[in-house]
DNA sequence: ACCTGAACACCGTTCAAGT
DNA sequence: ACCTGAACACCGTTCAAGT
């Protein structure tokens, strides 16, 4: 398959995430990596430090594709909708998802989402200095449910209940909501 | 050091928990562990099928270790008792527990834990079939706190304010618990 | 029964060399 | 500027051989 013989740092990025998707994090080595792209594993050390800025970058790609919802949404509504849009990206990219809770939760990609979780819980009337923490716990609870799911540890379960356990969990997040107003 | 030369599953084990420990799952190879035993890297083999089975151990001794509270607890102090169990445990064993997100919640030690926390909930006056889901719930926001916490997402925020967040979470589940009932 | 020696395919990474 | 070839230390794993 020939592709270009020029490549460049989103380009690597891109193969790795296409096979970390398909088989897995073992899967993604320098070498399977630069194969994909027609090249030694040596050419990508041009465009990445070494394999744990690779790693670095493909969850950076993860959390940057993560869509945020239209400003026009009620707050309530909007949290929900990007609950819903992490757990696709999850369940799309479970290999890489993982790696997110590994990395402090302050790179580009990662605030995007933050802070439209703020803007959404200041918008709901949460008091300016509960913000903060508020967004870390609800947070965290939409993380460990779709961490869970992308590592497999929900097992053998079947979707449908999967899918009523996420309602429960969104559930738990709107009853610690109303108590705080 | 002089260490005797017969080993077996359980030696096996605690060397690579120690090594996990110390400096991280990468730290964990079957020649490390072998060295840690005075003993050829092959000699592992005799005990644990591969490295893969290696892992799946360090998770279960792990988990197996995890403290229950004394019967005699309120079924909801119980509850918190056994979230700072599990919150301690991580923190000894940050790298082996990231670990148990990746594989599902039906081995003898993930059963042991989850077993505790359904008898307090059913104790609590939660309804016979929602017993199993509330579990489900309550422990992936636990784990997705103390997994974060362990992998290092909070980054370099300070003890106290990581404390008042883990009371935070737990106020989220307290209002779901009284939600219920 | 339990451990070892030798061997294999595969890692990440470096450095000097090519174009 | 960008990629390659050769080399290094280190992986996991096998198999036959030792005791």
């Amino acid at each position: 398959m020939g592709r270009p013989l020029q490549i460049d740092r989103q380009s690597v990025l891109e193969a790795g995430l296409l096979l970390a998707d398909e088989n897995g994090l073992a899967a993604v080595t320098m070498q399977s990596v630069a194969d994909m792209l027609g090249v030694t594993p040596m050419a990508l050390y041009r465009h990445v430090a070494n394999k744990a800025d690779l790693l670095d970058g493909l969850v950076e790609l993860l959390l940057t594709d993560v869509p945020l919802p239209p400003a026009t949404m009620e707050w309530r509504e909007r949290l929900a909708w990007m609950a819903r849009a992490l757990r696709d990206t999850a369940q799309r990219h479970p290999a890489v998802f993982l790696l997110l809770l590994q990395r402090p939760a302050t790179t580009a990609g990662a605030l995007h989402v933050r802070d439209a979780v703020c803007a959404a819980l200041r918008e709901g009337g949460v008091a300016g200095p509960a913000v903060a923490r508020t967004e870390r716990v609800i947070s965290t609870a939409i993380l460990g449910f779709v961490a869970s799911e992308a590592g497999g540890r929900f097992g053998s379960r079947s979707t449908r209940e999967v899918n009523a356990d996420f309602a429960a969990v969104e559930a738990m997040v709107e009853a610690y909501l109303d108590r705080l107003s």
